[in-house]
DNA sequence: TGCATATTATTAGTATACTAATTAATTAGA
DNA sequence: TCTAATTAATTAGTATACTAATAATATGCA
């Protein structure tokens, strides 16, 4: 009976919920904190490690950018990059043309220590996906992608 | 060039990093925070609505075993619970056998108001889900857990 | 041009996550 | 039986996430 098949499906469907993800992100934070954790030279968080990754990636940016590309919001930004400029890693610097608006930059010594910190993130990456082909990755980006495009339309 | 080969999709893997997971499990959560915000009858938050949730599954629980199920730190569970306690939506017990552990069970108006709530989780699910066939949620479903055993090892 | 509206960053408050430490109770082993 | 080791929960501290509100600045429109 099709219906009978359709309303199993949907039953189905509906008991995979966001937990296995929720746990499985947290673990992988967890796991990469921890290995953080174990190098002496190494005091950012994994959160901060991330404004430093997209810091790198784009040389300058200000706090709203930096927020929209990690999907963070601004009060957590604002507290991320107050210990990175405590910590001697980034610098806020005023915009010439808005002065509401801060210009954000890794320090000589941030980029040193964000390509100290590179080599542990590929290993990190490469535990987590052991055993995992690049295909099937990439159907769980995909599968994540069209997730969020249906929340998306939400917000 | 074989070796050619395997070194980019040792790339492209390494290229997939956490950040799509945590994006997409952040903003199911803070969908479904502002969902629940639109009920006033609803006055819990997603996490305590987690712990709830396994409560009614079993009954019964201690707060270790709650923490564990839950995949939440001790701490937390505590503090969770405490707001649960003062809400009147669950009961603290002590246990007969043994007097570090408490019980934990739903109250009444516990069980009445996770009974209203989860038909808004259902219907969250499937806008959240919308389009994805029950065999990619599996798949999904499979990935995420293959990482999850990979990092158990570490812990 | 002037003012209403929108924007950028910050502050405050609440909730959760993680580490470290502590206390009281239980267990294990000599 | 006694004691060292382990366990359950809590407290404290730090970091992050989310909402609401605020002040200063910029933009849009009459």
């Amino acid at each position: 009976m099709p219906g009978s098949s359709s309303q199993v499906s949907i039953e189905k469907k509906h008991e995979i919920s966001g937990f296995t993800l929720e746990k499985t992100v947290k673990l992988m934070k967890l796991t990469f904190s921890r290995i953080l954790l174990m190098h002496q030279y190494v005091d950012v968080t994994v959160d901060q490690w991330v404004v430093m990754h997209i810091l790198c990636k784009h040389q300058q940016l200000s706090q709203q950018e930096l927020g929209e590309l990690t999907f963070k919001d601004a009060p957590t930004i604002t507290r991320i990059i107050d210990l990175l400029v405590q910590k001697g890693l980034v610098i806020r610097s005023t915009d010439e043309k808005d002065r509401r608006r801060f210009m954000i930059k890794l320090t000589i010594e941030g980029i040193e220590k964000y390509r100290f910190i590179e080599p542990i993130v590929q290993e990190f990456r490469a535990e987590a996906y052991a055993g995992i082909s690049v295909d099937e990755l990439l159907m769980l980006q995909n599968t994540l992608n069209k997730i969020f495009v249906n929340l998306s339309k939400q917000n």
